[in-house]
DNA sequence: GTCTATAGGTGGATAGAC
DNA sequence: GTCTATCCACCTATAGAC
């Protein structure tokens, strides 16, 4: 029974694993051994299934960008308020986080250099696809009036993914998930309408 | 002649060129073997100097926040304004970015959980050290009346810095520096006064 | 301090039996 | 599809000559 992705119930649960290793350790950090030995199978079944580690990494960024535009495209479904779009967005990280991860392109992006030239390009892809449908929820934001914000809907969007994450790889090393949560929250609430406030309430450890 | 890091010409040069490495493929993405070709020697040799890689991780980092202080400390005492400091603290990492790599910690952070603990230390207080300047700079700045932003001066720390390392990584994909300085840009320029610009002049290319 | 030589381990990947 | 067995390249690190 594949998946709508194509691929068989064995590597769907490599691809699992592998995902959850990208996400924490990177790809340079972990290796087949890593995976055979969470899935109690050899490494040899595992080339069976993903030839090559640049296979297996761009089955992983092609799973993950698609789960990803589904979530936005139900996001954009089910929500028709753009700060309403906007949290659920930010949710999507936050989920990561809570998760003991960070995102797996985010991560990915670290490495960039030493990737197979067909991974970098579906990384390129996926930030790009994710500062569009930023930018479109932004904009219409702006234009309906519920958003307020200085500069082009472009350079916003790259300011908004560029901090989350940004801020996923700096806050995992303090080891305390509300760091986030709370740079998140804050970058939500520079693009409400309210006038400038000056005063520090609600302070954040750090 | 050892520097004040009191590190011998040999172990500098050595530092150099792993910096340069680490800066562009990260602490798992290089060899003492990389080094030693580049440097002409064996690898041997490098183990005179540093051990182990994690004394070399160690050195590493520490040498690059001693030269950040440094400038941090100059920018300080060269500008009085908070803006202008701010500025300089961008041009920083803008330097880095034109140099083809990206911060030194904002790599090993992604690679957090594989480095030894002794480095994964250095760099959270890397970050934390960094924050810290910043949000006496935003608090500064907003005390003087030369800044403006929502919220407290160390959630805005924590949304710059983030910003500004999240945004190294994502930009490099696109192999276009005028990204960064872009993002840069629209950061600095939500700091200032002038009340919300609702039009979207200078497009960016994305 | 730098070298040769090598240890001891792990990396990704393949051949061929079952 | 999964296994055993193996290859070869590369890794970090050390011993000991010069």
């Amino acid at each position: 029974m594949p998946s709508k992705t194509g691929h068989s119930a064995a590597a769907q649960k490599i691809l699992d694993i592998a995902e959850q290793l990208v996400q924490t350790r990177g790809f340079n950090g972990f290796s087949y051994a890593d995976i055979a030995k969470k899935l109690d199978v050899t490494k040899a079944s595992l080339h069976y299934h993903f030839p090559s580690k640049e296979v297996l990494g761009r089955a992983l960024i092609e799973r993950y960008e698609e789960v990803f535009d589904r979530e936005l495209e139900a996001i954009r479904q089910q929500s028709s308020e753009a700060l309403e779009r906007l949290r659920r967005y930010m949710n999507l990280y936050d989920a990561v986080m809570r998760n003991d991860r960070v995102c797996l392109c985010g991560m990915l992006a670290a490495e960039y250099v030493t990737l197979p030239a067909p991974m970098q390009n579906e990384l390129r892809r996926f930030f790009k696809s994710n500062e569009r449908w930023l930018a479109a929820v932004l904009e219409e934001g702006r234009r309906t009036g519920n958003l307020s914000f200085k500069g082009s809907a472009q350079e916003r969007a790259g300011v908004l993914l560029g901090a989350l994450e940004g801020t996923m790889l700096v806050a995992r090393s303090y080891s305390d998930n509300r760091v986030f949560r709370s740079t998140a929250k804050r970058l939500l609430a520079d693009l409400t309408k309210n006038s400038t406030v000056n005063s520090s309430s609600s302070e954040r450890r750090r």
